[in-house]
DNA sequence: GGTGGTTGAGTTCATTGTGGTCACAGGCGG
DNA sequence: CCGCCTGTGACCACAATGAACTCAACCACC
């Protein structure tokens, strides 16, 4: 479970973030601030692992409160949800390392989206990075469109091969994958790479067989 | 022109990679520094736009550097450039908003690719976001595969090696690995040679044994 | 001590089955 | 009718393999 504190000096918007973060599987809520001085003394009574954190606040701009909030907590994620437009703000915020930045107004979907993909990515951050490839990986993840595909890709089609992998405990390769559902496997290895650079799947090869080696994906929960 | 500040404990190595910027149209270094005390003053006197940053630093580590080098210029932005694996430092540099992280040791084309990307998304910060899409732009890098591998190897096998490497503290023979891995020989004894190419892996000779002698490999900290 | 045989690892190469690409077919909306 | 999108068959490229070959050290015998 992901613990969240909620940071905005509206005290009802604070209410309805509280209700949306709720809702989202995985995550909790063990608090609120409306204030900079608040959300200091919260994170350190609550030691939550994202904060949801406005920019406007009374008594501090958000962005000067990251570093405050930093230095009591050094490991803490900070999402930041404001209706700040200006360049420097969304700059500044990516400058100090936020996890997303989410415009208001908004709807349930944009968060959900946004914290669910947060939650994979810091499930899948391996222990000991190897190479400069994993790296990459944890640098630049699926931060793009999780609801819309690319060019080239059907919802439709993608959802079943979604519903393959799920279904198959062990891993599955692009001919398999294509058997089952019934579509080539052209079509099949295009949906299970598009996943694994989501890191929906992982990839592992397997050896032994004569010729090259084979790419089998396995779901990741 | 983005101006570069080089911080490296190691004289010669801020001074290659001195040399490896200058080398990159647009970018131009101001200065070096071999200590974090060094940063600090160096950046309060030349400003520059970006640092690269070693995290093996005589007097203070690397990432808890960055608070400091922040509070003197909020606005500066970092590379990391290191051989720290931990999962821990490459976790604490994305959380602090690192430009890019890369491993050591890396070659001139990759630091290259990496600061054009930087130049680029620099450049490419609209002056007002209107909506969300313009958020997710910026917070979504150009995703571009570096590091490439020569032909005939793959990512994932190499990944393989290297963890089979470095699982081992003592050195490992070609058939040792292929062995460990579940690949052939010849497989083993491409990627052990490649590494060593790169210079991540020392090569032994161990003789005594009957017929032709055993090179050893050892993965390099 | 020189010499040729033995041994086991390095090296080369054709083979192989999958990975990946490309241009086209069929469908859908305008 | 045209243009765009999605899926496909066909084709080439590619990574790994095992067998065959080469090579460096050891060893035994003269």
């Amino acid at each position: 479970m992901i613990t969240v504190l909620v940071v905005d000096d509206d005290f009802m918007v604070a209410r309805i973030h509280r209700g949306f973060v709720d809702r989202v599987d995985g995550f909790e809520v063990v608090g609120t601030a409306n204030s900079g001085d608040q959300a200091v003394a919260a994170l350190a009574d609550l030691a939550p692992d994202l904060i949801l954190l406005d920019l406007y606040l009374p008594d501090v701009f958000g962005l000067d409160l990251i570093a405050r909030l930093r230095a009591v907590r050094p490991d803490v994620d900070i999402l930041v949800i404001t209706a700040a437009r200006e360049a420097e703000a969304v700059r500044g915020a990516v400058r100090q390392g936020v996890v997303n930045y989410l415009l208001k107004p908004f709807g349930f979907e944009d968060l959900r989206i946004r914290l669910q993909e947060y939650a994979r990515r810091r499930a899948s951050v391996p222990d000991q990075v190897t190479s400069q490839a994993d790296v990459d990986r944890v640098l630049a993840p699926t931060r793009q469109l999780v609801n819309r595909l690319p060019k080239g890709l059907s919802q439709e089609t993608a959802d079943l091969v979604a519903a393959a992998l799920r279904a198959t405990p062990d891993s599955l390769s692009a001919a398999e994958c294509a058997e089952k559902i019934g579509i080539s496997r052209v079509s099949a290895r295009r949906y299970l790479e598009f996943y694994a650079a989501q890191g929906r799947t992982e990839v592992t090869l397997r050896y032994g067989t004569t010729g090259r080696p084979e790419r089998r994906y396995t779901w990741r929960t």
